[in-house]
DNA sequence: TCCGACATGTAACTGGTTACATGATTTG
DNA sequence: CAAATCATGTAACCAGTTACATGTCGGA
């Protein structure tokens, strides 16, 4: 695939930024849908930059200090416009630990169950909260600017899923209870 | 991590299986949350019988065919249950090519963009049906047997997932052509 | 007799993480 | 002056995919 070039290339569309600043991206305005370490942020830039997708100065901060300003060149900007114009598949099923866990779950005790349900549950719901918090920063709901609005659009999808999952686990929790109050009915 | 071990020790708990019956297991009951090649579940089920987690038996299929039976081995069943018991982290966010291309769609003309969406959704209605098509293969909901009943909770948690991202890029669809019907008003 | 399923393995490669390695700048 | 942050890179490793490689068995 190499979808991390795309989203280089997409961030730096938006503005010149360091290989350090990009790796920042990753951590804050990415991290719900993408991320990546530095140390595959910077063989990747060095890739680009020898196919001529972006180009970069470098420049002193301080007295010694070499940073690389990466910019995105207009034949960067073609490639970025073809993949962000392509039918994406939906994601491959992501890997599931704790389903995984679940699905064996038949051979510990029925409360051990409904446990290990319930912290899942509380992690997810703290995690919601973290997102619904994020909804707080945009002055507007949805907001108008063009920039804003995507990050809006993937920030409801994130607490969108958050809130499925708790639904789910409830849903998993309750029948869980009914099955164990009717075994020990009989 | 090494989660895979897990997934094959889970799977030989419930009864003796080949290399290849496991394979078929990871194509079918696991698929929704797990996923292994034999490329890879080969070598994993070496280094476990080197590690006495696992035994096998070679069976003669046929003249001349052998194949190996494995079966898990008391010390794999308690390793297996320690592993079912710990509680686990919610699962890292998955990365999903879509939301980064809806993040970056200011770059492309509006109608596009709902272009995009409406495709995605399409997909994913697809593979809704599809799961609530299994849905009608259980004989009760929820089934009563033990190992159906763990079935049937992945499952509803596969469909409530693909639900929730219906939902979520239906909400995408209306606030982008509500978007565009202002844009084009003013 | 041919084809699809059964059956088992290895090799090369890709994407990604963790750890190693270094050093400058700013701020308290 | 110490600590946090800025800044850039490489190396070793791990999980997983694709491709290579081989051969048997059962049924149409």
């Amino acid at each position: 695939m190499g979808v991390l070039r795309y989203a280089i290339l997409g961030l730096l569309n938006r503005q010149d930024m360091t290989g350090y600043d990009l790796t920042k991206e990753f951590q804050t305005s990415l991290s719900e849908f993408w991320s990546a370490k530095h140390s595959q942020i910077y063989p990747e830039l060095k890739t680009l930059a020898e196919n001529h997708l972006v180009e970069f100065k470098t420049e002193i901060t301080g007295n010694v200090l070499e940073k690389k300003l990466y910019s995105i060149t207009e034949f960067g900007k073609k490639e970025l416009l073809e993949w962000a114009e392509n039918y994406t598949k939906i994601p491959p099923l992501p890997k599931d630990e704790f389903k995984l866990q679940l699905f064996f779950s038949d051979c510990i005790p029925a409360q051990q169950r409904i446990q290990l349900l319930k912290n899942q549950l509380e992690q997810h719901q703290k995690w919601l909260e973290h997102l619904n918090h994020n909804l707080t920063k945009f002055d507007t709901v949805p907001p108008t600017k063009e920039s804003e609005f995507s990050d809006y659009l993937v920030l409801l999808g994130a607490i969108n899923r958050e809130e499925s999952s708790c639904n789910w686990l409830n849903t998993c929790i309750n029948l869980c209870k009914k099955r164990a109050a009717k075994k020990s009915d009989t």
